[in-house]
DNA sequence: AACTCGGGGAG
DNA sequence: CTCCCAGAGTT
């Protein structure tokens, strides 16, 4: 590790933050509770994503209190859109913790915070630092660029030994008395001047104890290898409507990939499988009913980090009314559709067969 | 240590 | 297109 003037570099960017930082919903006060919501919906999402998402929730849950009482499937549909799904489930888990052992108070020990679902040292430390003060690093992809480029650091920020070093180098840096501004002056500079392309370093508060710039290969830092491309999928989904006007839809299971939200039936396509391989498919979601028509409607690509859905749409017209049989299914008017938590790729569905082709021949 | 888990905005 | 974002849980 080189070495640089820890105070002066701490004063440079703590009076930078204070004149630039920005005004976020989540900084109006220092509540535990909406600090935490914060810190979970900015995992891997954009700050300017975020602010609706937050605004809504807090509210519609300003408590944990509210948050726990609520229905789990309420809260999926206020995160619907927002990704990550697991991340709201946890949250509304850790709270009911939080409400039972702890009268609704958010912990405020690194041992007791982190045992809560869903939070990990990032947020550990982001909460424990911003809230309550504690000088206690949170490392984030912003802390990792900036220390990265402050001290040269070559290791590979994507393998888990890196995040030692630099949890080990923020430790070293953090000011005992403004820790949570401290934190959060790291990844606003990260977020707004020491970008991934092209820093800003002409601007920088903190240029002047910058090794990376001083050696000019700031934009060669941090080193990240690069991941693994998606793998494709092809899946078949299908709008059925019964002669009630109603449509199907199934609950995804428990866990695994977009746990628990609604979605048109899908079933996984075969090689150039077309309309005679999915009715067969279908046999036991009709039963008895018959099909009046079958029409391919839309094709729907839907990017996932790590998967890529290629979806053929169909809508199938039924003569007989349809019925739910188990509790991850429902059958309903396309009114209600507003009521289920979809992920993006089934609301494509929806703005496109079920709004084009049910909606407006009515 | 490697993989899973969403979605969108910037370049 | 590619990258990557105020990461955590599971295996």
């Amino acid at each position: 590790m080189k070495n640089i003037n820890i105070p002066q570099f701490q004063e440079n960017l703590l009076t930078w933050y204070r004149d630039n930082k920005r005004d976020l919903p989540w900084r109006e006060d220092q509540d535990p509770y909406k600090i935490w919501v914060s810190e979970i919906m900015l995992q891997q999402t954009r700050v300017d994503t975020v602010i609706p998402y937050f605004n809504r929730f807090i509210s519609l849950f300003p408590t944990p209190e509210d948050l726990a009482e609520a229905d789990e499937e309420d809260v999926l549909k206020v995160w619907e859109g927002l990704g990550y799904y697991s991340r709201v489930r946890n949250l509304q888990q850790a709270v009911k913790e939080v409400s039972q052992s702890y009268d609704g108070n958010v912990p405020d020990t690194e041992k007791e915070i982190r045992a809560l679902k869903g939070v990990g040292p990032y947020t550990a430390g982001a909460i424990l630092s911003i809230a309550y003060g504690k000088a206690v690093p949170a490392v984030d992809g912003n802390v990792m660029r900036v220390l990265s480029r402050i001290f040269t650091v070559y290791d590979d920020i994507t393998k888990p030994q890196a995040k030692k070093t630099f949890d080990q180098l923020s430790r070293d840096m953090i000011p005992a008395d403004v820790a949570g501004d401290y934190n959060q002056a790291v990844m606003e500079l990260g977020a707004t001047v020491c970008t991934p392309k092209n820093p800003h370093c002409l601007t920088c508060p903190v240029e002047a104890h910058c090794h990376a710039r001083k050696e000019g290969v700031q934009s060669l830092l941090p080193v990240k290898a690069k991941k693994k491309p998606p793998r494709t999928e092809h899946w078949q989904a299908v709008v059925i409507i019964d002669e009630n006007g109603h449509v199907f839809l199934n609950r995804r299971p428990d866990t695994g990939l977009l746990a628990k939200m609604w979605e048109f039936p899908m079933y996984r396509a075969e090689e150039n499988s077309g309309e005679d391989a999915l009715l067969e498919k279908l046999g036991n979601q009709l039963e008895l009913k018959n099909v009046k028509r079958i029409e391919q409607t839309q094709e729907v690509r839907h990017i996932f980090s790590h998967i890529v859905w290629e979806i053929d749409v169909y809508l199938v017209q039924l003569t007989g009314a349809l019925n739910a049989t188990a509790e991850d299914e429902q059958v309903v008017s396309p009114d209600e559709l507003n009521y289920y938590p979809f992920s993006v790729s089934h609301q494509k569905i929806i703005d496109g067969t079920v709004s084009d082709y049910l909606l407006s021949s009515i």
